[in-house]
DNA sequence: CACACTTTGAGAACGCGTGCACAAGCTCGG
DNA sequence: CCGAGCTTGTGCACGCGTTCTCAAAGTGTG
């Protein structure tokens, strides 16, 4: 019924186990039966050794000689990602970014389901999005709990994100993705994943300066 | 001119160092002189130690008894990272997600300029966001150029995500930021890195489940 | 000037994740 | 039924990153 706790698995596999997912989706729509791991490392863009260890970590479902069959190993995996499920999600703070993630339609395809919009601007509330209405963040307790939201996607500004976050979770959900541009902390039992664009470009913008500030020519700022 | 490669800096290091570059920027405007490690630490969420490891590879910037200046520490992160230039930006892409970036105002407020939108739909060229027009595809390469752009940000359908990364590397991009759900490979020299929404969401998913479906009470999939 | 107090910087131990290398196990052709 | 050829599963060594710990180096007070 739940997912069995083989053993533990590492977070690093975790993490790429969404990878092997999305490849093995893509490897079923072409109707072929079996994959050995050194296609599939291709297909995740990781190394064979490391989709073989991450593997064992589920369990055997390889065959020797063989490889793994595309079919059992992506049921699998779905069941150990929670992908059997429906999950409904709740997205809090409709600006560019909210708006833009509940008319996405790439989340996975299937599983989770964006069912309330939150937003603490009153001239917001009401309004709809897709087929969904903005609801007031002073409902935020009533409408999580109604809708059974166990996921919370944040895309507040900073400012409100720890606030925002702690309803959330005061609310039953325990799981939160934060697009907020801020830290914040959620307790012992409530996972949180954070997002961020500016701290991904200020990396690539570290590693671009290494190489000798390479390609274009940089600008020295001026203002 | 150039940052000085004192040492080789720890690739977690340098995920690391916008968030103390946040924090540094927060404390700066409340006009506090010094902070120590255990101060900086909580206000990025990590633990002292690390802080001043972290800090310590890129020099000794701090004084023992009294913590680190702020506008000194301020300075010396945003030159490693590359913040006193400005980086022109380009956006491929402009459907949900890149409409979303191309007005999101949070790109570290400074340094990353978005100047160029670009998608493959004729009926999208010409159109404004924002004051930026979307240019086409087909002028990729002249446009890239023009504005000396080193920074792409990937924001396409998977299907056409390797190609225009492909297009933007020949067009003399360096870095790019991947939105795109799909595996998508760049030759060396060249910097990715991938933000993938719905694998972040699987990974919630991942142990919400180990958590006992902890919280709201799951549904079974229906369809 | 000495001493108590604070805080950094780094050496060392530990743990996790990666990748190599190879035995175990399966298939298939003859 | 045997042997050649694949491919998995895993033991092992290595390297990176984290955390503990403490000497070194500063401040401030009497």
């Amino acid at each position: 019924m739940t997912a069995s706790p083989r053993r533990r698995i590492p977070e690093a596999t975790v993490a790429r186990l969404p990878l092997y997912y999305r490849a093995l989706m893509e490897t079923g729509e072409r109707q072929v039966a079996t994959i050995s791991s050194e296609r599939l490392a291709e297909l995740a863009g990781v190394n064979a050794a490391k989709v073989r260890k991450d593997l064992s970590y589920l369990g055997s479902y390889g065959t020797r000689g063989v490889g793994y069959d595309v079919e059992y190993l992506l049921h699998e995996i779905s069941r150990e990602l929670g992908l059997t499920r429906d999950w409904p999600v709740a997205i809090v703070g409709i600006g560019n970014l909210g708006r833009a993630l509940a008319n996405y339609r790439g989340f996975g395809a299937r599983g989770f389901r964006v069912e309330v919009l939150i937003d603490a601007d009153p001239a917001l509330v009401g309004h709809r999005i897709g087929d969904l209405a903005v609801v007031s963040i002073d409902d935020l307790d009533r409408v999580v709990r109604e809708h059974n939201i166990a996921i919370g996607i944040l895309a507040t500004p900073a400012a409100a994100a720890q606030d925002v976050a702690d309803r959330l979770v005061a609310a039953g959900v325990t799981s939160i993705l934060n697009f907020a541009p801020a830290v914040c902390s959620v307790p012992e039992g409530v996972s949180m994943r954070k997002v961020d664009l500016a701290i991904e470009l200020q990396i690539l913008s570290f590693y671009q300066l290494r190489r000798g500030a390479g390609g274009a020519t940089p600008r020295e700022r001026t203002g």
